[in-house]
DNA sequence: GTGGTCTAGACCACG
DNA sequence: GTGGTCTAGACCACC
């Protein structure tokens, strides 16, 4: 479910938090359904245990999960956080125009390859 | 003409690096004019000179300039570079669209945000 | 009666003893009237029995309550404790007012937010 | 300028970040003023430098610094930071109104209350 | 020198 | 068992 990829430059907690997120928005994980334990997960990875405390303590101040001391991590509600992933998504796609045009890519060009993406089937 | 950011967490020598980037890409330093001399810049940015040359040596290894030993740095030509940046841009793109999609964003939402960015007015 | 949330940060066992002093400061549960059994609560909570202990024993600490071996938990006379709580509101009042001071809040800002509190219909 | 209290039973990262956060509201702390290094602060209050660290990055999340990695950690501007803090004060001022009606706390002692703490000296 | 990340191992409160 | 905090010591990129 989470792989580390040590050639990545970002960090590795920072890894673990986008990956979470990833399964957070597209309701792989569901409302309340638990987080493997820091311990567990630790083990699984290889890694140390504060690498992943500070994973899940970012995702609760993002607001993905929420956490209950003595029981663990679970998923929180997601319908806010969807709304604004999508939002985001539209922001980055309004300032790549402005980038598009500045480098004097035409309107077709770019809305065809946003086109071409919509299509493709993805194999995750 | 460079600016830096003290509260981008980015590295300021990869703040250089991307805005030479800019400059050169879009026209505004042309092909085999000079770039500042690397002590001038750092007394101008009040930097140290080490990362100004950090900067410099980025900017040869990705071929947006070639220097000359005893005389200083000078822009390349580009046009293979602007190509490229192009391509990227639409990879951007045809990468977004896939991401709008698994987060369920409209292909129309994602499209009307493309034709706004390319409106606005930009004010660098 | 009792309503634990566990997505609260705090400890349930503080949770519930916060709640039943509020019960009882106010009235709701009368002098020498009996708490629910440890196991009951327990069951109806759907929480370990160990937890309400926890809870109950600090009530009886702090004097909220008395317990009566083989008999159960009852409501202690609350006179004193009513006093005691009326103290605590005004000093947190003086407190607050000297952070106020501090932090530059007008004298006047304060009171009206006081008055405002005062009036509003409060449902819990 | 920083004390630590063990008997605190608080975190001593949120102890040193509360203190910091006093520190730069009234102004002690003056925009762009540089934070103790990690290092130094860890050896001067003799505690871990990862403890140091942990404050910093949550004071830094909260708008109150900005770092700079090489250089070190900065004093944010805080208009914004104080205006929000004054809203917290009258927010907790008009909760405590509330609470102070539902224990039957009079209108003119929780006024006293606070005009007495107006009008006393601090001595910090 | 600086902040930032990571590991290893420990202790605590909670349930 | 769980999450949360802390220590000790290390390495990295950056300036």
């Amino acid at each position: 479910m989470i792989v580390i990829d040590y050639k990545d430059r970002r960090p590795i907690y920072e890894q673990i938090v986008e990956r979470f997120q990833e399964l957070i928005l597209k309701g792989v994980l569901e409302a309340d359904s638990q987080l493997p334990s820091v311990r567990n997960l630790a083990m699984d990875l290889s890694i140390n245990p504060n690498t992943i405390q500070k994973a899940y303590t970012e995702l609760e101040r993002q607001g993905y999960t929420y956490s209950v001391k003595g029981k663990g991590s679970f998923v929180a509600v997601t319908d806010r956080l969807v709304q604004r992933k999508k939002e985001e998504v539209l922001d980055a796609a309004s300032q790549l125009a402005k980038l598009a045009r500045e480098y004097g890519v035409g309107k077709e060009q770019l809305i065809n390859a946003i086109l071409d993406g919509f299509k493709e089937e993805h194999n995750d």
